[in-house]
DNA sequence: CGCCCTCGAGTTCC
DNA sequence: CTCGAGGGCG
C-alpha cells in the first residue's frame, strides 16, 4: 500500500510533468531540458509501477498509450457538432455577411478569424480538471470514444489548474503537420505499408488505432477553437474572442495566428493574407472559419438545419479532393495502345469540375491500387492535369477487385496484346476504328497539317459517314458533301474546304509527323526531312542510311522502314501525292544566316502575355539557338511567364539566369538589331 | 551495361 | 505534365 509519502510525491511529480508539457508543446516555451523531464518522467513510472493505485487518468505517464482495446465505444454528444456553411469568393462572403447583418437588425458586429485547419473535428470533456472523454466528430451527435489516444497528444492538458468550470467541453482539430506527415510515410515505406495520401488522412488513421502505444508514436497536435458547453458555477465571457483567451489561460493550445477583426474589410484582409501565405505554415489549412464573435449574437442568430448562421468557412480553392471512383473505361490511343482512365463522381478542386483522371496503363493501376467503388484522393498536377493520388483505404468498398485490363479491345474487341518488357498493352488490329480516328485527329492536328475548322468531331463525323475512310479522303471531299452534314452551313463548309486546300503546302517535316509512324514524332520527323529532302526519298532509304543519322537508332529505323512497307500505308501515300500533297521541301537557301544566338538553348514554361511557346521557340530558332522543354546543364536561359511550375524551381537550382517575358523580348529584339546592322556576306 | 538526356505519346479542362 | 523508352556516351 502506498504510504503518504508516495502518494504526495506522486501527486507532485504529475503537477510538475503537466506544468512543463504545457510550457514544451502550449507555449512552445520550456523550462527544463529534456533531460531532466525524462528524470522526473522515470520515478513518476516507477512509482506507480510499485503501486498501481497512484495511477490516475491524468499522469503523464499515459501519453505513451496503452495497450490495445477491442473496438472504440459511442459517445453522445450532449451539444452536437454543426457543419459549417461555405463561401468560396469575396462577394459569397459580403452576401453571408449582409444576410447576418439583416438578422440582427442592422447593428454593426465584430468577427473572429481561424485558420481552417486540415485534420479532425474532436470534442473534450474536463471534470473537476480531469480529461475524462475525448471523442470524434462522428455524424455529429454520436462519435466514437477515443480518450485513450487524445490523452497521447502531448499539447492536450490532462489536468487543468483551479478556475475551470465543473463540467465543460472544448472543440478543436486533430492534425498532423506535414513534416510529421512525410515522416510516418517514410517509415510505412520502410516497411512496405500504404502509404497514407495526406496528412489530414494520416492523422485520422492515426486517431483511429485501437492500439494507443501506436497513436503515441504519431506527432499529432491539437488547436481548439470552441467552448461547446459549461456547467458549475463560473462566470464564462461574453464573447468567443475573451473566451478563447480565458481557454488558453487553463493551458489549452489556441492557434496565435487567428485575429480580431472589427469589420468585414478586415476578415477580407486576413483571408487574402493567407491565401498564399498558407503554404509555409507547417500544417495544412483548406481555408478560414469566420464567426461571429458576441455570443449574445452568435444566440440570437441560432442554428439553421446543421449549420449556424453565425459562423461560415471561407474556402480556398482545394489543391486536393476526394471523390467516387465510378469506373475505369479504358482508351484506345492512335497507335493503338490501351490507356486505362477512371471516371469520376464529378468534384471541384481547384476551381475546376474534375471528371476524369488518366491512369496511363495497368501497371499505373496496380501501383496505385485503386479499384472500382474506392474513395480516391484526386489532384491537379503541375496545377492542371487531373491525376489520382491514391485510394483512401479506410473506405474501400468490401469485394472491391484489384483491376486489370479487359482482355479485348473495347473498339473493335481484338484480343490485346502486351509486348515482354513493355508497360503498355495494345490493340495490333491496324484497322481498328478507334485507331483511325486518332490518325485523323493527329492528321490534321496543329503541329501537324494543321488544318483548322476540322477538330475532333468532325473527324468523327466524316469517317461516320464514310465521306472519308483515311487521311487522303480529306482532299477529295467537296464543299457540296460537308453541306449535307448537320451543323453544317455553306460558309463553314466553305472555310473547312479552303484549310484543307492549304495544307496540300505545308513542309515536308510536317507531312512526315503527320503520317503517325511510331516513334517518329516532330523531332524527329524534322531530322529525316531534313536529311532527304523528300518523301520519295525517305521511303526509298535502306535501314542504315536511316540509322547513320544522329539521334535515330535501330528501333526508329526499323518503325520507319516498316511503316513504308505496308501496303495499306503506299496506298495512302500514293493518294495524297495524287491529290497534290506536297511532298518535297524547297531546296534550303545556301546563304547563311546571322545567328547571333548559335549555341544558346532556351527552355520555355508558363503562360505569357504575348508569346506563344511555339512562337518564342521559333523566334529563338530563327536566330541560331535551340529550344529545349527540359532544364538541364545544358540550358542558358529559362523563360518564365505566368504560374511558371517545377522548371522555373530548377533552374534556380542550377544557377541558370531566368528570364521574364519582357526581358526575353529585350534580349530577342536586340539579338536582331545586331543582325541587320551586319553587312551581308 | 548503366546513366543521363531527349523525345514520343497520351491527357484534362475551358 | 508525366511516364516510358530510345539513343548516345563513358
Amino acid at each position: 500500500m502506498a504510504d503518504e509519502k508516495a502518494t504526495a510525491r506522486a501527486k507532485a511529480l504529475r503537477d510538475q510533468l503537466n506544468e512543463h508539457n504545457r510550457r514544451y508543446y502550449v507555449l512552445d516555451a520550456p523550462t527544463v531540458s529534456d533531460a531532466e523531464y525524462d528524470l522526473l518522467m522515470n520515478e513518476l513510472r516507477a512509482l506507480e509501477s510499485e503501486y498501481p493505485e497512484l495511477l490516475t487518468p491524468d499522469s503523464p505517464t499515459q501519453r505513451v498509450g496503452a495497450p490495445p482495446i477491442e473496438a472504440f465505444g459511442v459517445v453522445e454528444h450532449p451539444l452536437p457538432l454543426l457543419s459549417l456553411g461555405n463561401v468560396f469568393s469575396h462577394e459569397d462572403l459580403e452576401a453571408w455577411h449582409r444576410r447576418v447583418t439583416n438578422l440582427l437588425d442592422g447593428r454593426s458586429f465584430d468577427l473572429v478569424c481561424e485558420l481552417k485547419m486540415d485534420g479532425l473535428a474532436m470534442a473534450l470533456v474536463y471534470e473537476n480538471g480531469v480529461l475524462v472523454t475525448g471523442a470524434t466528430r462522428g455524424d455529429g451527435v454520436r462519435g466514437e470514444n477515443v480518450t485513450q489516444n487524445i490523452r497521447t497528444i502531448r499539447s492536450v492538458p490532462l489536468r487543468l489548474p483551479p478556475g475551470a468550470p465543473q463540467r465543460f467541453e472544448v472543440r478543436g482539430e486533430v492534425y498532423l503537420s506535414k513534416g510529421g506527415f512525410a515522416r510516418i510515410n517514410e517509415e510505412r515505406a520502410a516497411q512496405g505499408l500504404p502509404l497514407y495520401a495526406n496528412p489530414r488522412n494520416s492523422a485520422a488513421g492515426s486517431l483511429r488505432q485501437l492500439d494507443s502505444r501506436i497513436t503515441a508514436s504519431r506527432p499529432l497536435d491539437i488547436f481548439i477553437y470552441q467552448l461547446g458547453w459549461a456547467e458549475g458555477a463560473v462566470s464564462l465571457p461574453p464573447s468567443h474572442w475573451e473566451t478563447m483567451a480565458w481557454l488558453k489561460s487553463l493551458g489549452f493550445r489556441i492557434n496565435d495566428l487567428n485575429r480580431h477583426c472589427p469589420a468585414l474589410a478586415d476578415v477580407i484582409a486576413f483571408v487574402d493574407e493567407w491565401q498564399d501565405k498558407r503554404h509555409d505554415l507547417p500544417y495544412e489549412t483548406d481555408g478560414v472559419v469566420i464567426k461571429v464573435n458576441r455570443l449574445d449574437y452568435q444566440a440570437q442568430l441560432g442554428v439553421v438545419g446543421r449549420e449556424p448562421r453565425w459562423a461560415t468557412a471561407y474556402k480556398y480553392p482545394s489543391v486536393q479532393g476526394t471523390t467516387k471512383l465510378v469506373s475505369i473505361d479504358v482508351n484506345v490511343g492512335r497507335t493503338g495502345s490501351l490507356n486505362p482512365f477512371a471516371v469520376l463522381e464529378p468534384v471541384q478542386v481547384g476551381g475546376v469540375t474534375i471528371r476524369h483522371a488518366t491512369l496511363h496503363n495497368e501497371e499505373d493501376v496496380r501501383r496505385k491500387d485503386v479499384r472500382v467503388g474506392d474513395t480516391v484522393i484526386v489532384q491537379r498536377a503541375g496545377e492542371v492535369i487531373p491525376e489520382i493520388v491514391g485510394p483512401v483505404l479506410e473506405l474501400r468498398p468490401e469485394g472491391a477487385a484489384p483491376y486489370s485490363l479487359p482482355a479485348e479491345c473495347p473498339e473493335c474487341h481484338t484480343p490485346i496484346v502486351r509486348p515482354p518488357g513493355e508497360a503498355m498493352a495494345y490493340c495490333p488490329n491496324k484497322a481498328c476504328p478507334a485507331q483511325g480516328l486518332e490518325l485523323l485527329k493527329h492528321f490534321v492536328s496543329r503541329g501537324a497539317m494543321d488544318i483548322d475548322g476540322v477538330g475532333e468531331s468532325l473527324c468523327a463525323t466524316l469517317l461516320a459517314t464514310g465521306l472519308v475512310s483515311d487521311v487522303a479522303g480529306l482532299y477529295r471531299l467537296t464543299a457540296e458533301q460537308l453541306e449535307q452534314l448537320e451543323r453544317m452551313g455553306q460558309k463553314s463548309a466553305a472555310n473547312v474546304i479552303a484549310a484543307i486546300a492549304a495544307s496540300r503546302d505545308r513542309s515536308l517535316a510536317r507531312l512526315i509527323f503527320a503520317l503517325g509512324i511510331r516513334h517518329v514524332g516532330s523531332e524527329n520527323a524534322e531530322l529525316l526531312a531534313r536529311q532527304f529532302g523528300s518523301l520519295s526519298a525517305l521511303m526509298a532509304a535502306p535501314e542504315d542510311a536511316l540509322m547513320s543519322i544522329p539521334g535515330i537508332g535501330p528501333k526508329v529505323a526499323a518503325s520507319v522502314i516498316e511503316h513504308f512497307e505496308d501496303e495499306e500505308n503506299r496506298r495512302v501515300i500514293a493518294e495524297l501525292r495524287a491529290t497534290g500533297v506536297r511532298m518535297e521541301d524547297e531546296a534550303q537557301p545556301l546563304s547563311a544566316k546571322a545567328t547571333p544566338l548559335a549555341g544558346l538553348e532556351f527552355v520555355f514554361t508558363g503562360r505569357m502575355d504575348r508569346l506563344t511557346r511555339t512562337n518564342a521557340e521559333a523566334m529563338v530558332k530563327e536566330l541560331g539557338a535551340t529550344a529545349a522543354s527540359n532544364v538541364t546543364r545544358k540550358t542558358s536561359y529559362v523563360v518564365a511567364g505566368e504560374d511558371a511550375g517545377s522548371k522555373a524551381e530548377r533552374a534556380q537550382q542550377l544557377k541558370i539566369p531566368v528570364l521574364t517575358e519582357e526581358e526575353f523580348l529585350a534580349l530577342v529584339s536586340e539579338a536582331k538589331r545586331q543582325v541587320d546592322s551586319t553587312p551581308e556576306t
